[in-house]
DNA sequence: TAGTGTATGTTATATCATAACGTGTCAAGG
DNA sequence: CCTTGACACGTTATGATATAACATACACTA
């Protein structure tokens, strides 16, 4: 039912550290791979990654990149989940919740997240060319931060970063 | 037909430095004193700060927290203004557009900018409590930020900042 | 097996945002 | 003076995103 998960082809140029985002990579492996994580720290959570959020899980795995929650939804739909939009926003807001997935304020969007379980607080790269969306490494960003917030007396509790401007294969062409 | 711009008591507790946000401050001092600015800005610029952007800044200025495009088209439509969403939308977007006001995305909302002509990427610090929004000063914010997108060959052109927590005066109280 | 909590499915509606078109205004150039 | 073009505004209509509220199913457990 799901879409072809284990391709012919595995690992050619993986294995950068920071994040391959914008770069080729082999899909299925970095899917499957984090899908499995997913599964894991769900058990350890006493979560339930139900068939609902395991699937809307998977497809944002698949895409690989932001889809709107009416996407999802009609993929669901096509495959005998609900077809309304409570379904996938719940399961969305699981994913997110539970930092499976992000949400991309700036294209109304969600997108699975690359290395969950690492406690970390992305920043979102957003192509305005090509959509594309990398989540960065953003340590110092969120350190930077929270000293902000310090200064004014303000706890922060999540944070969301996106940046709008150029993807390095958009710029090139761009230019 | 606008609402009363000059009240009778002038600063008290004026004059901080970063940012007074949070913090009990002399309203119409602070509105008049940005629209000010902002004429000369718009002067400057050749930019044209008609009626209706005129009074979204005000509108905005004087609420002094995030407003929805409805609200403000709300209190447009209340003076004589257009009463269709794109009268706000627009104003918005130009206030937006040329640093008058921000976007705030997680509340699907917008806010005057507090110093607007200071080229500045700022950070909001929404109250999950009481929905206040500070902007807070984040160059070094914006400097990580652009160290991250720099090692993924991504220029970034806009950025926006948006953290969840407990201002001073709910984290009190919520304790 | 009745009770409890959680998840799902569904109906309906709320909320946010923009496309497309016509009209008015104003300044530049004929 | 009168056209022309750029720009902003007003309006109609629709699109896109998101949630409230309620009914049903399922899993655990006491």
């Amino acid at each position: 039912m799901a879409a072809a998960r284990k391709q012919g082809d595995p690992d050619l140029s993986v294995g950068l550290s920071p994040d391959p985002a914008f770069l080729p990579h082999d899909h299925a492996h970095c899917a499957g791979d984090v899908l499995a994580r997913a599964e894991a720290r769900v058990a350890m959570a006493g979560l339930r990654l139900t068939p609902v959020r395991r699937r809307v899980l998977q497809i944002l795995l698949e895409a690989h990149r932001a889809l709107g929650a009416y996407d999802v939804l009609q993929r669901l739909a096509a495959e005998g989940f609900g077809n309304q939009p409570p379904v996938a926003y719940r399961a969305l807001d699981f994913l997110v919740e539970h930092g499976f997935a992000h949400r991309i304020r700036r294209l109304n969007a969600f997108m699975a997240c690359m290395h969950p379980g690492e406690d970390h607080s992305p920043a979102f790269l957003i192509c305005r060319l090509c959509d594309a969306v990398a989540e960065a490494p953003a340590f110092p960003v969120r350190a930077a931060l929270d000293r902000a917030a310090a200064g004014l007396g303000f706890v922060i509790e999540r944070s969301n970063v996106e940046a709008l401007g150029l993807c390095p294969a958009c710029k090139t062409v761009a230019a």
